[in-house]
DNA sequence: GATGAAACGTGATAAAGTCACGGTAAAAAC
DNA sequence: GTTTTTACCGTGACTTTATCACGTTTCATC
């Protein structure tokens, strides 16, 4: 597996630029559950997953989650490097949803690369806008959708996945959401009662993606959005 | 007023870039409540407020506002700059909360000029840094923070631009704060038999900032971090 | 099979948003 | 200068969501 190929820039660097590249990337696995970034844990430089899955969230004083945007194959993950940027002060935390392999750009090299070559910096921004742009959709759907059709978004956009049993706990799901577990059971009996999943201990299952699709609405975000780098 | 006291990239420019923008920046006014970005109104290039204040909001389609942050003098408005970065597909609105003179770069001026430029470009990544972390920063305050809280942090803030006398309805604050009027109303009605407030038409009064300033808890951003950009 | 932890269930209460009024003061119209 | 209109404010009833405080079930482990 080549660098380049992850780095949209990679053919307007110079060749000097690419072999410090080569040289100083390297390859990172990190166990399901590992927190790459946040509270206590460093700055550690630029990732790039190339397979896994990544979450960023944020973390109230309360213990309360909810999750900003994930990352897959392919995607740069820039909060790592927030150390790069100065003016963020906010803690994200950063965290290995499944085992996840990544490439790793220290930070001072990338901070070096914005210096020198506007397709970086450029294409910093452009990762800016898009992180930004998920955050600021989450906004929306916090201040202005109810919970229920949040919930059965984040269902379907889950089954999209892993098909129509999802493997996760009512507690996790209330962390994606930024809501709780006691308010996520309510919510998922409803649900049942209505023929739409069927819930186990520790997963659940679509039956009905229909009604689901139509409950969650407009907090569904399509197929397209997803692959959006 | 030189337009290089205003943009801190200015002495990285070459003497042909300098010269550009000399031509092609121009003045703008816009008077108290004018519509400058969002909704049906195009896409009008980058602003640097030299007076006045500019207020960037999100509008749900019930009509709910909450504000995003405010631009003053000197501050750089990113945002009337979203067909620049493809990417953005949310719609950010921005009004003229006062009487506003604004530098005006068009569009693609200084989109140009991020292509060439690797100050530039990182000054734009700078600045939506800045712009992210207020967003982050107000997401966590919608989620973790009472109402009440936030209602007294944003009268402390309001009373350190005009002093202790507000003048504001109920519905502004509560579209800032993303809250509804009759909330507001019974959450200052609560300040007001507390003694902390007085309550006009239009209009309020502080008595009590440090009671305020205690109800406002971590909600309240001091202000060294107010004029940051 | 006992034990402990993780996951789930549920009722009571509180905070905030929604709905539907109605009142009052200021401004505009005549 | 009154009348009319509009903007602003007040309030009760109800819904949604969060919080608190428990109790129960399932599962792995000794």
């Amino acid at each position: 597996m080549t660098i380049g190929e992850y780095l949209p820039f990679w053919g307007r660097l110079s060749t000097v630029q690419q072999q410090l590249l080569r040289e100083q990337v390297t390859q990172r696995t990190f166990p399901r559950g590992a927190l790459l970034h946040g509270g206590a844990v460093d700055c550690i430089g630029l990732l790039l997953p190339v397979s896994g899955q990544l979450r960023a969230y944020i973390l109230s004083e309360e213990g309360k989650e909810i999750t900003l945007y994930r990352l897959f194959a392919g995607d740069m993950c820039l909060f790592s490097a927030s150390c790069i940027m100065r003016n963020i002060q906010f803690d994200v935390m950063i965290s290995a949803q499944e085992d996840t392999v990544a490439l790793h750009i220290p930070a001072e090299i990338y901070h070096g690369l914005m210096e020198e070559s506007a397709a970086v910096a450029n294409y910093t921004s452009e990762l800016m806008a898009a992180r930004f742009s998920e955050v600021m959709w989450l906004l929306d759907q916090v201040l202005n959708k109810k919970l229920d059709s949040r919930l059965a978004a984040f269902l379907l956009e889950e089954s999209r996945r892993s098909g129509a049993t999802l493997t996760i706990t009512q507690e996790q799901i209330a962390h994606h959401l930024g809501s709780v577990r006691e308010v996520v059971t309510r919510m998922l009996h409803y649900f049942q009662a209505e023929k739409l999943v069927r819930l186990n201990r520790g997963s659940l299952v679509l039956l009905d993606a229909a009604s689901l699709a139509q409950i969650a609405g407009a907090s569904l975000r399509d197929a397209a959005c997803q692959t959006q780098t």
